[in-house]
DNA sequence: CATGATACGGAACATCGTTCCGTTTGCAAG
DNA sequence: CTTGCAAACGGAACGATGTTCCGTATCATG
């Protein structure tokens, strides 16, 4: 027999289940807030979300006391993905160095085709510290069993660190959503290609 | 015997020569944002540029209209430097390549040392165009001459844009003056590095 | 249904860029 | 030196945005 009504839920009582207009609310912010971080980036006036949302401001910081806790809720699952896929392509492609191109490339197109994100990502402001540690824990692991498996290989230099790829990587997608001229992607190419042992 | 006082000065008369006070408050004005800058960064507030050198606000607005505009004035003997360094690396330098990867150290050196002045150049506020287009103007045409007399030897790929190449690098600068766990310099030899030919 | 806890909304405050205009001041002609 | 005026000044005022706070409304429970 189930617990049909459990006040605390099954993982210890910690959490005492919120009241059901609240969870409504934070629904149609999440939904509100990704509809206009496509239309405007992340940098939309938190006013615009909550009339978008039909809330007031202070439920926004209510619910997510700072954008990167906002940011880091709308994009989870992508990052989730991102994270996933690094094994998977380490399983699937011919070499482990190509398996890194390709899960860069993943990294890449995550990151410019969300306005801003990378600007946010990288800001030195310390609401957004919550977002950049969100990204580094779950993904720099990953970046690092791939270095991992392409050094060990001898594809590679031995000495990058996975944070200051990811770093780097992170830095060149800034503002590449916005200049024709400049591709983001040729540049990561050149960084990847610049690890190979010559 | 000289001219004097000469309204027009040399140049063709078109600048008919400011008032005593305007020289002096444009002079006061860059001293105080110059220390603004290494204090608090190019983007410290407006407001505290204008008390530190005694002036209203309307004063720095009526010298220079953007915040770019300042800060091109601040540091264009600095970029005049590094746009001059060029020539006279390719020309001291073992090998083009070598000299190459000289000048982007001098560059990368200019831009972390100056707290957010890399985020400013590729911010897409429309102020800063100013700024981006002037950093551009000098030394993508330096950058553009090294590239070519690497790859003329040999050394490089020839198919690298200069532009490209000069705005990924920025783009690595950004925020390394504040992570001591993040070198924008080994990121750049990576990507200099990712220029060879194999 | 009564009641207390929870959540809501938006006014209010703080910060910053930018504009605007009444006042001051340097400069040169008389 | 006096005087007139264009140039320059200063800072109040405005608009946009993030953030806080508290009186009010709503939900869940006994």
């Amino acid at each position: 027999m189930g617990v049909v009504a459990d006040k605390g839920g099954a993982t210890g009582g910690s959490a005492p289940r919120k009241r059901a207009d609240a969870r409504r609310n934070q629904e149609a912010l999440l939904d509100a807030a990704a509809a206009a971080f496509v239309r405007s980036g992340v940098d939309v006036p938190v006013r615009d979300i909550a009339a978008k949302a039909g809330v007031g401001v202070g439920t926004i910081y209510r619910h997510f006391p700072t954008r990167a806790d906002l940011i880091v809720a709308v994009y989870r699952h992508q990052i989730e993905a991102c994270a996933e896929a690094g094994p998977t392509l380490l399983a699937n492609s011919g070499t482990p160095h190509d398996a890194l191109a390709r899960w860069m490339n993943l990294f890449v197109d995550f990151l410019v085709t969300k306005h801003g994100l990378a600007e946010a990502l990288r800001s030195d402001d310390a609401a957004f510290q919550t977002l950049h540690a969100h990204f580094l824990d779950r993904l720099v692991p990953v970046c690092a069993h791939l270095l991992d498996a392409a050094a060990s290989a001898g594809e590679i230099r031995a000495d990058m660190d996975a944070y200051e790829l990811m770093r780097g990587v992170g830095n060149l997608c800034i503002g590449a959503d916005t200049d024709p001229r400049y591709d983001a992607r040729r540049m990561v190419d050149l960084v990847v290609t610049g690890l190979r042992l010559h």
